[in-house]
RNA sequence: GCCGAAGUGGCGGAAUUGGCAGACGCACUUGACUCAAAAUCAAGCGAUCUCUGAUUGUGCCGGUUCGAGUCCGGCCUUCGGCACCA
C-alpha cells in the first residue's frame, strides 16, 4: 500500500502542468467567466490571507472550467510603493532589484500551493512596459480635463514623507504607518472624481452582487447631501457669503453666520480692524491643530466674532459673523449659517455667546418656545416666524424659500457631497512619473504620448526622510518643453500607487500590446469581472477608484463595461487565538510551514473548510491535522480499490440495497457541492458533503470488504475525486491517474447528479402532537396528506398522546412531517 | 451619535423556502487492532431530571403561527465603517 506523500505528488502534478502550458486561457467563450483576486503587493512574503484569497479564486477558476465556462484567471503584482523604497533606504537594495526578487519568491509560492493561474499574462506595475500606459492614461484624464493642478490644503505625512489622499487618511492618521496626519498647503495634482460623484452613487444600484456593507460604506463616503446655496450680504462692502444648507426651510432662524479659519473672507473682514489682532491669533490657534483634534467631536465648539456682519437675503436682518473651529473649509462653501433653535451644533454654540436663538419650525401639536427648550428642535413640523411662508410643513417650506431665493437670483437648490477630488501626487520615487514638464515660456505641458514612457532613472540616491530623489537627479530633471523644444523641467512627483492598480483587470486582458493600453475587442470579450475577490480593506480606497476609471474609460470609448467588477467577495481575516496574526503576538503560521508539513492540498481544505469565505477564520493546527487526516482518508479509499475498479464503466442497473444507498449518498452530495460551490460560494459546507460522502463509502467498504460491487464503487469513487479535485488539485490529480483514466482531472466534464438515484422508496416522517415531536415513521414515499396523517395516526406511540382527546387540526407536509393538534 | 454586520454545544461551524436544532470537522469518552503506544477502524458526545423516558435549549423580553435559529416589535452585547458634513 502506497502512503498519501503530498511532498511529492504535488511538485511532480506542478511541473506537469507547467510543462502542458496547462492553465493558458482560452479564447474568451459565450459563456467566459473572469475571476480575478486583488493583486497583491509584492513584500516577498505569502502570509494566510493570500492563502485565502488565492485558495477561494481557484476553486471557482477550477470549478468553472469543469463547467464549460472559458476562464480567465491571471495574476500580478502591485509593484510600486512605499515599502521598496524604504527598503532601499535602510538595505542599500534599489527599490527595482527588491520588488524583482520579491516577485520571483512569491510567485515560487504560489506555484507551491497549486494555484492554476495563466502567467502568461502576468503583469507587474513597476514596469517601464506598464506604467508607460499609467502614464498614457494620466494623459487621456488630462485631456479630458479630468487631471488638474491646484494648490490646496492636503494631508501630509510626515513619516511617508509624502501627502496622501483623504481616503488614505484613517482616524486622522496615514493609512500605511498610522503616523498622525498633519496638513500643508502645496501645489499638487488631483483627478476629478468629484465629477462622477452622482454616477458612482447612482450605479452602486447596478452592483447587487456586491456585499450590502460596502456599498453602504461607499455611499457614506460620497455623502451626498441636498439643500441649497444662499447667498448673505456682507454689510458694508456689499461682497457676499454663499452657504450651503440642507435645511432651506430654517432661514428664517439665522441669527449669525460661521465661517471656517481657512475661509479667504475671515482675512479680508477683519483687515486693519480692531479685531484683525484677536482674530489672527483665533485663525493661527485653530490652524495649528491636528487633524485629529479637529474632527473630533469631542473638542469644544468655540469661535469669535469679526467684527462684521450680513444681511440675511429673505427677511433683511443683519446678523453677526463668526469664525468656528467646526467649520470645515473642504465642505460645501466654507461658511454655515447659525439655526440654533433647529441644529444641535448651533444650539450649544449660541448658548455659549448668548446669541440669539429663533424658533421657525414647530412641532404640529403645540407651539415651541424658546424659553423651554433645552436641546435644537430638528424634527420635521410647520413654518412659524417665517413670513409669508407661516403654517407651510417644513418639506414644502423647504421648496417654496429655495424657489423664492432663485427667483431673484439670491440661492438655489444645490448638492453637495463629501468627495473630494482625489489626490495623486507622491513625492516619492517608486511609483510611475506623472508625465508632466514645466516650461518658462509654455507653462504645464503633458509629454508627448510617443515619448512615453518616462522612465525612472536606476542611478538615483536614496536619502533619510529627505524629498524624492528625482527632484535631485539633474539628468530627470532637466528636459526640452514638447512644444516649443526651449528648456524646460520634469515634474518630481510621482503618481499614487493606487492609479496602477486601478486599471490592471484591464491589462490581463491584452497584456503584451505595446501599441495601446489593451485592445478594446480583447478588452470587450472579457470585462467585466464576473468575481472579485478580496479583502474588505479596500471597500472604498481601490473599490472606489477603479470604479471611476472605469466610468472614464467608458466615457472616453475604451471599454463597454461602466462597472469593473459584476461581483465582489470581502473575504474575511485570518486570525490565530482569536488576534490578528503578527510577529509581536508570535502567532504567526505561514504556508510555506503549512506546505512543507502537510502540503498545499491539506492547507487549502482547511482554510476553505474553517469558516465561510466571508467570515473571519480562526487558525486552528488541530483543524488542519483534521484535513489531512480526511485526505489520508480519501487516498487509502482509492488505494485499496484502484486496481479492482480501474476501467469499470459500464451501466449500472437495478443494484442491491447497500449500492443503492452508496449511489445515493454519492450522488447527494454531488448535488450539493455543484449547488453550495456555483449558487453560495459556500466551500465549508461543500467540503463537508464530500466528507460525508467519504464516509457512506467508508460504510459500504467496511460492510462489503473485498465483495464489493466494482462498477458501483468505479463510479462512487470517480466521482468523489471529481468533486474534490478543485479542493485539493494536486490529490485529485493523483487519483484520477490512479483509478486508470487519461487526461486530467481538471479537463474533465464536471459530473451531473442523477436525480433517479437520489428517490428512495421510503422516507421516515416526523409526527408531532401539538408541536412537539412524539414519534418517527418510515413510510412509503409519495404518499399524499391524508394518507400519511392516517398512518401517523394508527401508530402506537402516536395513540398514547391523542388518545381520548379531539383532534382540532392535522397538518401533514409531504416527505417531512405530520403534526397534529389536539384539545 | 449615525450606518452596517453578527450573537447557535467545550471549539470552528451547519440548518438554502417557517417544518426533526447542532450536518461536517476539532476536542473528549469508549470499543476493536497492538506486548504496548501511535496510526487506523468503529461507537458515543447540548443541558437537566425521577434516565428504555421526559423536560429544556439558538443573546434578552414580547408577538405572529399548528409549528420560529429563521418572520414582526422592543432591547442587550460584540465587531466593522463613518463621525462637528452644515
Amino acid at each position: 500500500m502506497a502512503e498519501y506523500n503530498p511532498g511529492v505528488i504535488e511538485p511532480k502534478w506542478q511541473k506537469y502542468w507547467e510543462e502542458n502550458d496547462f492553465y493558458k486561457t482560452d479564447e474568451a467563450g459565450k459563456k467566459k467567466y473572469y475571476v480575478l483576486e486583488m493583486f497583491p503587493y509584492p513584500s516577498g512574503k505569502l502570509h494566510m490571507g493570500h492563502m485565502r484569497v488565492y485558495s477561494i479564486g481557484d476553486v471557482l477558476a477550477r470549478f468553472l472550467t469543469m463547467r464549460g465556462y472559458s476562464v480567465l484567471h491571471p495574476m500580478g503584482w502591485d509593484a510600486f510603493g512605499l515599502p521598496a523604497e524604504n527598503a532601499a533606504i535602510e538595505n542599500k537594495v534599489h527599490p527595482a532589484d527588491g520588488t524583482y526578487a520579491n516577485i520571483e519568491a512569491m510567485k515560487k509560492q504560489q506555484k507551491a500551493l497549486g494555484i492554476s493561474y495563466d502567467w502568461d499574462r502576468e503583469v507587474a506595475t513597476c514596469s517601464p512596459d506598464y506604467y508607460k500606459w499609467t502614464q498614457w492614461l494620466f494623459l487621456l484624464f488630462y485631456k479630458r480635463g479630468l487631471a488638474y493642478k491646484k494648490k490646496a490644503s492636503v494631508n501630509w505625512c510626515v513619516k511617508c514623507a509624502t501627502v496622501l489622499a483623504n481616503e488614505q487618511v484613517e482616524n486622522g492618521g496615514c493609512w500605511r504607518c498610522s503616523e498622525d496626519v498633519v496638513v500643508k498647503d502645496l501645489e499638487q495634482w488631483f483627478l476629478r472624481i468629484t465629477d462622477y460623484a452622482e454616477r458612482l452613487l447612482d450605479d452602486l444600484k447596478l452592483l447587487s452582487g456586491w456585499p450590502e456593507r460596502v456599498r453602504t460604506m461607499q455611499e457614506n463616503w460620497i455623502g451626498k447631501s441636498e439643500g441649497a446655496e444662499i447667498e448673505f450680504t456682507i454689510v458694508g462692502n456689499g461682497g457676499k457669503i454663499p452657504v450651503f444648507t440642507t435645511r432651506p426651510d430654517t432661514l428664517f432662524g439665522v441669527t449669525y453666520m460661521v465661517l471656517a479659519a481657512e475661509h479667504p473672507l475671515v482675512d479680508e473682514l477683519t483687515r486693519g480692524t480692531e479685531r484683525e489682532a484677536e482674530v489672527r491669533a483665533f485663525v493661527d490657534k485653530t490652524r495649528k491643530l491636528t487633524e485629529v483634534d479637529r474632527s473630533s467631536t469631542e473638542m469644544e465648539k468655540v469661535g469669535i466674532f469679526t467684527g462684521a456682519s450680513c444681511v440675511n437675503p429673505v427677511n433683511g436682518e443683519e446678523v453677526p459673523i463668526l469664525v468656528g473651529n467646526y467649520v470645515l473649509m473642504g465642505y460645501g462653501t466654507g461658511a454655515v449659517m447659525g439655526v440654533p433653535a433647529h441644529d444641535q451644533r448651533d444650539f450649544e454654540f449660541a448658548k455659549k455667546y448668548n446669541l440669539p436663538i429663533r424658533v421657525v419650525i414647530t412641532p404640529k401639536d403645540h407651539l415651541l418656545k424658546v424659553e423651554e427648550m433645552d436641546e435644537a428642535y430638528v424634527d420635521d413640523g410647520v413654518l412659524v416666524n417665517s413670513a409669508e411662508f407661516d403654517g407651510l410643513p417644513n418639506e414644502e417650506g423647504m421648496r417654496a424659500i429655495t424657489a423664492s431665493l432663485e427667483q431673484t437670483d439670491r440661492g438655489r437648490a444645490k448638492v453637495t457631497y463629501r468627495l473630494r477630488d482625489w489626490l495623486i501626487s507622491r513625492q516619492r520615487y517608486w511609483g510611475a512619473p506623472i508625465p508632466i514638464v514645466y516650461c518658462a515660456k509654455c507653462g504645464t505641458v503633458p509629454v508627448e504620448e510617443d515619448s512615453l514612457p518616462v522612465e525612472l532613472p536606476k542611478d538615483v540616491v536614496f536619502k533619510q526622510g529627505g524629498q524624492s530623489p528625482l527632484a535631485a537627479h539633474e539628468g530627470f530633471l532637466h528636459t526640452v518643453c514638447p512644444a516649443c523644444d526651449g528648456p524646460a523641467r520634469r515634474e518630481t512627483d510621482t503618481m499614487d500607487t493606487f492609479i496602477c492598480s486601478s486599471w490592471y483587470y484591464f491589462r490581463y486582458t491584452d497584456p503584451h500590446n505595446d501599441e495601446q493600453a489593451f485592445n478594446r475587442e480583447k478588452n470587450d470579450a472579457w470585462i467585466p469581472v464576473d468575481q472579485y475577490i478580496g479583502g474588505i480593506e479596500h471597500a472604498i480606497l481601490h473599490l472606489l477608484y477603479s470604479r471611476f476609471f472605469t466610468k472614464v474609460l467608458h466615457d472616453a470609448g475604451m471599454t463597454a463595461a461602466v462597472e469593473p467588477f459584476t461581483r465582489l467577495l470581502a473575504q474575511g481575516m485570518v486570525n490565530k487565538d482569536g488576534a490578528k496574526m503578527s510577529k509581536s503576538k508570535g502567532n504567526v503560521v505561514s504556508p510555506d510551514e503549512i506546505i512543507a508539513k502537510y502540503g498545499a492540498d491539506t492547507g487549502r481544505l482547511f482554510i476553505l473548510f474553517a469558516a465561510p469565505p466571508e467570515r473571519d477564520l480562526d487558525w486552528s493546527d488541530r483543524g488542519v491535522e483534521g484535513c489531512y487526516r480526511f485526505l489520508k482518508r480519501v487516498w487509502r479509499l482509492v488505494d485499496r480499490y484502484a486496481g479492482a475498479v480501474a476501467g469499470q464503466n459500464g451501466e449500472i442497473g437495478a443494484v442491491e440495497p447497500a449500492e443503492r444507498e452508496l449511489r445515493r449518498a454519492i450522488h447527494l452530495a454531488l448535488k450539493k457541492v455543484t449547488e453550495d460551490i456555483e449558487d453560495r460560494f459556500n466551500f465549508n459546507t461543500a467540503i463537508s458533503a464530500v466528507m460525508e460522502a467519504v464516509n457512506a463509502a467508508y460504510g459500504y467498504m467496511n460492510e462489503k470488504e473485498d465483495d464489493i460491487d466494482t462498477v458501483v464503487m468505479a463510479e462512487a469513487l470517480n466521482l468523489l475525486v471529481l468533486m474534490l479535485a478543485p479542493f485539493a488539485p494536486h490529490l485529485g490529480e493523483e487519483m484520477w491517474q490512479r483509478l486508470g483514466n487519461a487526461d486530467s482531472v481538471h479537463q474533465q466534464v464536471w459530473p451531473a447528479y442523477d436525480p433517479s438515484v437520489l428517490l428512495q422508496d421510503e422516507v421516515e416522517i416526523v409526527v408531532q402532537v401539538n408541536g412537539k415531536v412524539r414519534g418517527r415513521l418510515t413510510i412509503p414515499a409519495g404518499l399524499n396528506s391524508e394518507e400519511m396523517q392516517s398512518l401517523a395516526m394508527g401508530d402506537q406511540r402516536i395513540v398514547e398522546f391523542i388518545d381520548g382527546k379531539q383532534i382540532v387540526k392535522a397538518i401533514a407536509v409531504p416527505g417531512k412531517l405530520v403534526n397534529l393538534v389536539v384539545r
